[in-house]
DNA sequence: AAGTGCGGCAACCGCTCTCGC
DNA sequence: CGCGAGAGCGGTTGCCGCACT
């Protein structure tokens, strides 16, 4: 079925407005009000049509807009903001007053994506790029850089979200620590719906991660629901979430509110987490994620390999041996904890 | 001064979502 | 429930200005 555009009338004007045109159109909305979009043109005598006037309107024209660079804060919620949502510059807007959507997302192709790539990381996953060049250039950069006097908003960011990935190897370790020490599988009975999510304070997150009662995301009784209500929605990835939205509301109050909302959203029962696709993928992505879930996979879902069954944890975890097989790597984790 | 390349940004395109019938 | 119109959103395009040769 082919839908016809709404702006396919030839004798409708394209291109850049002048200043004419957007006086009209200033005019039109302070007295009337903008009400359809569809029948403004006409209502204020442009030859546009309704959408190019909508966008003209929320993306130039609105009083409220901020011009102007981007300041170091407003490139540190960003940046924040897309690890959590994503390319959703409109949700991304609402947290960044008098900046447009439209505004956002060239700031951030033009400005915030180069600097990623600059610094050897995938600007979509926010993890270090795969390819060797990268790789190359990343290690550059960490043989000058001085991790421990991070001043830029990117750098920042980066090192809280290196600290979120490592929480979520760890709970993927953590899970196939528990399958081995009971033998059974993760995989939770979605039917029946009384798994206990929330498990038994522990001493210390090391003892928890070792015998497999770790409560290393779920000391916080507000981010911990004792049970995850929604079918489909896989403990691993409620714990992936909570793991970075504790890095980000521990370190930032302010910006806290966004993942504070999407875990006081989870606790309804109502809620669907695919809905909100809260997170990039933030362990390799495995391959059933495609033919299996093709729902998810339609809508560029956050495929996380910790998926509910027991092979499923194992393949995320043989992939992160492929990407981390140092040993070192794992004591350095380890010994934080 | 003219030509060229590049970056930034406004605007467009097409898909998805929402809502009313 | 299905359909269509309108609105919203994200990706992409193309213009413009600036720097450099």
């Amino acid at each position: 079925m082919v839908r016809s555009p709404c702006c396919d009338d030839g004798s409708l004007k394209k291109g850049p407005w002048t200043p004419d045109e957007d006086q009209k159109l200033v005019d039109y909305i302070k007295r009337h009000g903008h009400g359809s979009w569809r029948a403004l043109p006409k209502l204020a005598g442009l030859n546009r049509c309704g959408k190019s006037c909508r966008l003209r309107w929320t993306n130039y024209l609105r009083p409220d807009i901020k011009r102007g660079k981007f300041s170091d804060e407003e490139e540190r919620i960003i940046i924040k903001l897309h690890s959590v949502l994503g390319n959703k510059w409109s949700r991304i807007a609402v947290h960044l007053p008098g900046r447009t959507d439209n505004e956002i997302k060239n700031f951030w192709n033009t400005h915030v994506k180069k600097k990623f790539l600059q610094m050897g990381l995938d600007p979509n996953t926010h993890q270090p790029r795969a390819d060797l060049n990268s790789l190359v250039n990343l290690s550059q950069l960490l043989a000058t850089a001085n991790f421990s006097n991070l001043t830029s908003p990117l750098e920042d960011a980066l090192r809280l979200q290196t600290d979120a990935t490592r929480l979520t190897k760890i709970q993927l370790l953590q899970n196939i620590l528990q399958i081995i020490n009971t033998g059974s599988t993760l995989s939770r009975n979605i039917e029946g719906a009384s798994h206990q999510w929330s498990r038994n304070l522990t001493p210390t997150p090391l003892e928890g991660f070792v015998n497999g009662t770790s409560t290393l995301y779920t000391e916080d009784p507000m981010l911990a629901p004792a049970e995850f209500p929604n079918p489909g929605v896989t403990p691993g990835s409620h714990n992936d979430y909570q793991a970075i939205s504790n890095s980000w509301a521990c370190i930032d109050g302010g910006f806290g509110s966004e993942v504070h909302n999407f875990n006081n959203n989870c606790s309804s029962s109502s809620y669907d987490i695919r809905a909100e696709q809260p997170l990039p993928a933030l362990v390799s992505v495995s391959p059933e994620c495609s033919s299996v879930n093709q729902t998810e996979s339609k809508m560029n879902l956050p495929c996380i390999s910790t998926h509910s069954s027991t092979s499923n944890i194992f393949e995320a975890w043989g992939e992160l041996m492929d990407d981390e097989t140092s040993v070192s790597y794992w004591k350095d984790i380890l010994g934080q904890y």
